[in-house]
DNA sequence: AGATCAGCTTGACACTGTCAAGCTAGTGCG
DNA sequence: CGCACTAGCTTGACAGTGTCAAGCTGATCT
């Protein structure tokens, strides 16, 4: 039983590889179990039921894209208008790189979103977001960072569903372009 | 046997049911039959497995969204920007009030995105938020539109996930405003 | 009248999540 | 020291799922 001092990370790690690997349907409790090396009931007793087990890897996730949203504005100098360009491009190559970990954390069904342990990551992702929106707001409300939010996440979710029939994203302008005729206004 | 003259639409109509009663994990083939009242493995006949139901379903909801948008659209007025808003809503009502079926036209891995049953119906609804946008374009690109369009659909995407903790979507400004704040570039 | 065949049924298979029961090693307690 | 206890995992079973092969049936065509 010194192989996996923490079979809970274990488990974690292997679902997101299946994830990665094979997409939503590979992701399997037995097949997570298979990989860590112990019974296929063996996850049930640290994540309660295939829920549990998804809604801990949507956590981890969401702390992997608060670090590359964070890494990604860094990057992109100190100009205010830089810094939002990179943090949404930052946003996008996560969407890209980890387009299963995306869907699993913003659109799954099964991953329990009142789980206390996928606020923290969650809301430090967004603070980057809204903090890189800061210099450009104009109103009282939070229109500009919802906005921009909703603008990168619709980028995002329709590079997916882009073998989709209307497509113009196909050719679609860089992103960069969009972003700048929001901020024109 | 003179019940189902058309066994195949009863079948989408029954998956369309599951789907808005229990969301993605109830519409299954075997359910599917069951309401529709004849053997477990009648479905694969007419689609070809799951996958081909799910496209058939998908290629069935774009119509209707294609429908919801025109008419949203019609019922807006002449004024250019009412046309656009009223369109946007439109997309955003149907987001919300089938969101099952939405979720299953834009993200679900499991339709076939290369069917040719499912462009006609999604390249009709592009087009109809297409045309809405053309009066304010201003480049010779798409830029507006796909503009429009990411906005749109990720502001009705984040709405799902709206449960998700960082949710500014739960105080958001309305639509209107932000789509407000994007034309006046 | 007889052949053909699409449409559906029946039965089986592997795979899934979930539950109940049991094993096992380490811990604390008398 | 010995013994109950418990967390962590295994084993075995169950219902439900998609899919496939084989067979039936009734209408259509020659």
């Amino acid at each position: 039983m010194s192989e996996t001092p923490n079979l809970r990370d274990a488990l974690i790690q292997a679902g997101m590889d299946l994830l990665a690997e094979g997409g939503t349907a590979a992701l399997t409790l037995r097949q997570a179990a298979l990989r860590a090396g112990v019974s296929h009931a063996a996850p049930a007793h640290h994540f309660n039921g295939l829920p549990g087990l998804l809604t801990a890897i949507a956590a981890r996730a969401f702390q992997t894209f608060a670090d590359t949203l964070h890494t990604a504005r860094d990057a992109a100098g100190q100009d205010p208008r830089a810094r939002l360009l990179g943090t949404c491009q930052g946003y996008l190559s996560f969407a890209v790189r980890h387009s299963g970990l995306f869907q699993l954390m913003f659109v799954s069904a099964e991953v329990d979103r009142s789980d206390p342990a996928l606020a923290p990551a969650a809301l430090q992702s967004y603070q980057i977001l809204s903090e890189a929106c800061r210099p450009f707001a104009t109103h009282a409300d939070d229109r500009l960072e919802v906005a921009v939010w909703s603008l990168v996440h619709g980028y995002a979710s329709l590079g997916f569903s882009s073998p989709t029939p209307p497509n113009p994203m196909r050719h679609a302008p860089q992103f960069a372009e969009i972003l700048d005729e929001l901020l024109r206004a």
